[in-house]
Order: structure tokens, then C-alpha cells, then sequence
DNA sequence: CGGATATCAGTGTAACTGAAATAA
DNA sequence: CTTATTTCAGTTGCACTGATATCC
């Protein structure tokens, strides 16, 4: 929780890009849990009342596919976010296997404080890079990743 | 280990620089897990080996400083090390509660196979990303990571 | 039949917590 | 007495595997 102040890690590791990002990924994930957890929530139930938000009601592989979630934590997720009323399920009439997911009022509020919160942890996390920067840092992962997302 | 041809996923996630950094992240430790795997090691096993090789014997409280590894994980690694004969451990004369970890001959030689391993990942992991693109993104990954470890 | 969906039980890695024993 | 080191036992979040029942 502390800043962390160590000594400076063998350059082996510094120069290694996998390095710098599973251990940049690991800050943001701690600011992330930081700041999700006063809320009693983590990063998967962000994920899918954002997707929800965005797609409206949607299966549960559907909400899986898009937020990256295994089916099978998808199942798990939605047990607790539907526990807290902020999610519903109910069985498609149309498609007897699927479950509609659908967003409550209570859940886009909650959403709606994630985000806020979700806000001030990326300035957090950016604060030592420029505007400039940032749209850099953003334009590169996002190249990575669709790559590496079959585009 | 699929391409993960999905759907695209909502805007509110692919612009947040967090998840883009732990998404990008998850894609660079599958592929480091899937290289250092087939020589049946893991990611803390060459963190701890190439801090070996760069500072010479050491403690297991700095070199768990030094890779950001947990002193109790570094225990447990340290004796999967050991049991292969790639580091041996001795109490510190000098002191007493210390224990002076070596990187063996063995150790030695695992490391170069692991680093032949990890460049290639590296070449998988930017293959979208130019020469530029990739310096850069080094250089705001390290500008973040320096600042969040207390410069 | 093949393919998709939801669910359950379990695994693995990285990161972390708390407590104990020992020694500086 | 306080601090540092090693060790053990346990937990968490995220990602993943395999199996099953159900349904298109």
C-alpha cells in the first residue's frame, strides 16, 4: 500500500517490455482494487454492469465474449451483482437456454459511483504523463491489444 | 489460447487506460506462462535467477525487494530453485538470521535458456508495434512504474 | 446429430496477510 | 526493546479447465 520504496530492479527486468507491463498492470490493478473496494466491489462487476450499460439487456456468453470474463465466472459475478438487486436475470422466452440480463436502476447508480471512482484512479495512475502522453500510452496498448484480439 | 476472436469490447472499458494496461498485461503473462512453461518454470522463477545473475549472491529479503516478490513467495520459489539445483542456499556467517542465496552453474545456464525464451515472447508480444512505437511505450511504461515506486 | 448456453467444481499464477521463531 | 529475516499457513482477484444438463 505504500509507495513501494525499494530498490531498483535488475535492468534484465526494467529493459523487459512483458515486465514493465505485468508490473505496471499490477499498480493499476491495486488502485483499481483500492478504489472498488470502498464500494465492496471489484473489477469484474465493473465490467459487466459497464458492459450492460452499453449493450442493454444481453445473454450471459454475450456479456462474457465482450467484457473478456470466463463463462464461468460470468455465472459467479452475476450471483453477486443479482444478490445486490443491482442486475437481473431473467430466461429468455425466445432462446430457452439463455438467461437476459438486464440493468436495475439501483445498478446503473452503483455504476454510475464505480465510474466516478473509476476516474480519479486512472489520474492516479497517469499523473506523471502529459495529455499528450497519455492518448500515446493509450494509442499503443490499444494496438497491442486489438492485435493480440484476433483485430 | 485462441486469438480470443471476440466481439469488440464496450467503449467505457477500451478507453480506460487501467484496463487497457491489465488486459494487455493478461495477454503478455499468457504468453510468458505459455514460453517459460515448456522449460516448466514460471515467471517468479526468471525474475529471481536474473536478479541472481545481476547482483551477485544476495538475501532473500533483497532479492525479494529487488523483483517485487512477496519474502514468503520468495521462499517457496527458492525451494523449487533449489530442489533443481539452480540456486543453493547458506546461512549468512556474517549474519546469522540471513541465508545467502547462489545462482549454480546449472542456474546459470537455465537463465540463458529462459532469456532465448522470453526475447522471443517480447518479438510476439510488439509485433504490431514498430521500433519507435516500441521504445516509447517503454519509456511511458517506465515513466509510470518509477513513479509509483517512489521514483 | 452437432453446437451453444448456463452451471458447478476445481486449478494455477501473482500478490498479499498474519503470525511465529530467530537473531541483529 | 525494537527491528530485520526466514518460514509457514492462509486468502484474494483474475484467468482458466473440464464436466454436466439443457436446449437450439
Amino acid at each position: 500500500m505504500e509507495p513501494t520504496t525499494g530498490p531498483a530492479a535488475p535492468a534484465r527486468l526494467r529493459t523487459t517490455p512483458s515486465w514493465l507491463l505485468t508490473q505496471t498492470a499490477a499498480h493499476a490493478a491495486r488502485l483499481v482494487a483500492d478504489g472498488l473496494g470502498a464500494l465492496d466491489a471489484r473489477g469484474y462487476h465493473y465490467r459487466l454492469l459497464a458492459a450492460l450499460d452499453e449493450l442493454g439487456p444481453a445473454s450471459q456468453a454475450e456479456l462474457g465474449r465482450r467484457c473478456g470474463i470466463d463463462r464461468s465466472d460470468v455465472v459467479a459475478v452475476l450471483n453477486e451483482l443479482a444478490a445486490k438487486d443491482l442486475v437481473r436475470r431473467a430466461p429468455d422466452p425466445a432462446d430457452r437456454r439463455r438467461n437476459v440480463v438486464t440493468l436495475t436502476t439501483a445498478g446503473r447508480r452503483e455504476l454510475r459511483r464505480m465510474a466516478d471512482t473509476l476516474d480519479r484512479v486512472q489520474d492516479t495512475l497517469l499523473a506523471p504523463l502529459s495529455p499528450t502522453d497519455r492518448d500515446e500510452l493509450t494509442r499503443l496498448l490499444t494496438t497491442l491489444l486489438d492485435h493480440h484480439s484476433g483485430r
